[in-house]
Parts: structure tokens; sequence; C-alpha cells
DNA sequence: CAGTATACGACCGTTTCTGTCCGCGTTTCA
DNA sequence: TGAAACGCGGACAGAAACGGTCGTATACTG
């Protein structure tokens, strides 16, 4: 049930991992798989979904590898997560395209809509920077704070 | 990913209707299962997780059948998707027993859990109540809302 | 040119999800 | 006293999603 993939998970890692090394110019997909022990042709593949998202740059050749196209602030978890698993819902049936087969019957369809809505926000409000939060060495620093309201 | 299984979805739409229909003493899983068009065996199924999680009441024999044990209003979301689908959790890593195997060298996985805390908190805040909020017939009256703070 | 890197798609084993079946215990009612 | 209506529980099978690998093509560097 309402689960990250792992890859999206993965995904979140290596932009985290770009984040806190704004220094350098790019880094292979191999070296962030390295660092964390990720399988390294997955997390490829992970990249490739978010360069072609235009969340990150990519080059090829020596010294290729990715770079983040924006500052870590202006990327949300949710678009990291619609990247790579596509268009974001909780329920199966997707209001665009063919969903489950008792949508008509159905009469929590709209409710749990909003509750998509509400999540979705959540999401919206993480960014990358969030999660790379440096190591808030005094205490326990709350970095960010969002608020986010439930209206059903 | 992020997606609630049709157990969940089947499980919330039945407290809903039980919840609707307050007068009758219990309905049986078939008469839940005829009105929206639910597989009868699958929904009984589940219905069985919820009375064993203490949400329903049930009674075997003729005219016997499910009814809330408490008032829809006590009765969250959460409590329901946790009765069906078990734990609560966003990433593959319950923190209680064994996990995905690079847990050592992940660090998103203390800022995910508060993700996850979150989001936790959100289906906590509705109620089947809410769902069941009957036809606001003068344009859109809002029913609840809750707040919910973010603290990355 | 050789080496390093991304790009892209095919493929496959595993797990999870969905749904069905069957036999059993319980209650009601004729 | 028995049949009917109902909940209970496990086993199981088909289908889909997931996680991961491989092979090959392409692009860039020096
Ligand atoms: S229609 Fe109702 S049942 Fe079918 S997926 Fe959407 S919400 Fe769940
Ligand atoms: S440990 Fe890190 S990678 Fe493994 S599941 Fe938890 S969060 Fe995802």
């Amino acid at each position: 049930m309402l689960k990250l993939t792992k890859k999206a998970d993965y995904g979140l890692m290596a932009l985290k991992y770009l984040a806190e090394h704004p220094e350098t110019p790019a880094l292979s997909a191999k070296d962030i798989a390295d660092a964390y022990g990720i399988p390294a042709q997955l997390l490829a593949k992970i990249l490739q979904l978010l360069t072609k998202s235009g969340l990150l740059r990519s080059h090829a050749g020596m010294n290729g590898g990715y770079a983040l196209s924006r500052d870590a602030r202006e990327i949300s978890a949710y678009e990291v997560i619609h990247a790579i698993d596509g268009p974001f819902f909780i329920t199966s049936c997707t209001k665009g395209a063919k969903s489950c087969d008792l949508t008509p019957s159905c009469t929590i369809k709209e409710p749990l809509a909003r509750v998509n809505d509400t999540i979705a926000g959540v999401l919206r409000s993480i960014s990358i920077y969030d999660l790379a939060e440096r190591e808030t060495p005094a205490g326990r620093a709350v970095a960010a704070q969002a608020l986010v309201t439930l209206t059903l």
C-alpha cells in the first residue's frame, strides 16, 4: 500500500547526494551508486528518467555525469516521485483515463481525491534541500516548516 | 507507488456505507458488496480483518452481519488502512524488523521517517464520518478542517 | 582512436496484489 | 431438529507491479 517504490527512494538519495556536492561539476551514476551501494545500472536508468523530466542535466563522456538543473530548494519530492513513478494517485481511479470498473457506483472517489491532493501537497512542500539538511549540530534546529490544510 | 490497495479502498467504502445506515442493526458482507459491485468473498475477508482489529462488530447467523463498533467520527482512515494492509510505512525500512539491506549507508532514512509520520497524521485526521459527508447541498460546505504541521 | 560515460530497450525472476474456492462454526427460524 | 443465512479462516491461482540485469547504441574527452 502507500509505499514509495525503491526507485523513487533511490532517486531521492541520488538527488540529495548531488545537492550535497554542489562544487563538483558532475557526478557519474556509478559514483553515486557506489556511495550508497545502490545497483549501478538501476540507478543509471533512474537518473535518466530524472534527466528526461528536466530535474537533472546530463553530460556524456569522460568526467561526465549528472548535475542538478536547478537549486535543490526548487526541486520537490513530488516532482521526483512523479518523474520516476509517473502520475501520483492514491486510488486506482485516475480521473483521466481508464480506471477501476466500479467508478460509477463508487461514492468515496471524490473524498479520496481530496485526500490525494492533500498528500500531494505535503510532498510538494518538501524539497531536496530539506532532505539534505546538513548535520543539525546544535540540538535539533528545525529547518523547514510547512503548513498544510486538509479540507474535506 | 504511493497507492492505496484495493482492499483498503473497499474497506473504506464498506465502512462509509455502514456509517450511512446507522438504523439497521447489521448489514451482511453480501449486502454491502452488492451495493457497490465489490467481489463479495473478497469484501467478506476484509470485513473480517476490520472485525479482528476491533473496528467492527460481527454477528453470525441469519440476519447477521457487521456494524460499526464505535461512532463513525471515532474511526480514522489510518486505522482502517492499518487494519487491512498492516503497519503503515512509506519506505521499505521498517524501523522494527528486517529492512532494506542498505539501511546503514542510507542518509534519507530519518527525513523520510518524518514524512511518513506527517502523512500518517493526515490519514489519522480523517474519519469515516468525514468520508460519509452527506450531499453538501448548498454550494460547497467545507466540513472538516485539520491542520497538519510538517517538520523536517 | 581508445576509453568513459549516458541512452534506451528487452528481458526475467520475485514479490505483491486481487480474487476465488472450500470446509467449518454459529445463529436464526420454520 | 434441521435447513438456511451468515461469519471465519486457510489455501490457492492468475495477474500485475517491482527490482534488477544485460546488451547495444550513442556521445563526449583527450
Ligand atoms: S473508484 Fe472508488 S473504488 Fe474504484 S478506485 Fe476510485 S475510489 Fe477506489
Ligand atoms: S533505508 Fe534508505 S533506502 Fe533503504 S528503504 Fe529506508 S530509506 Fe529507502
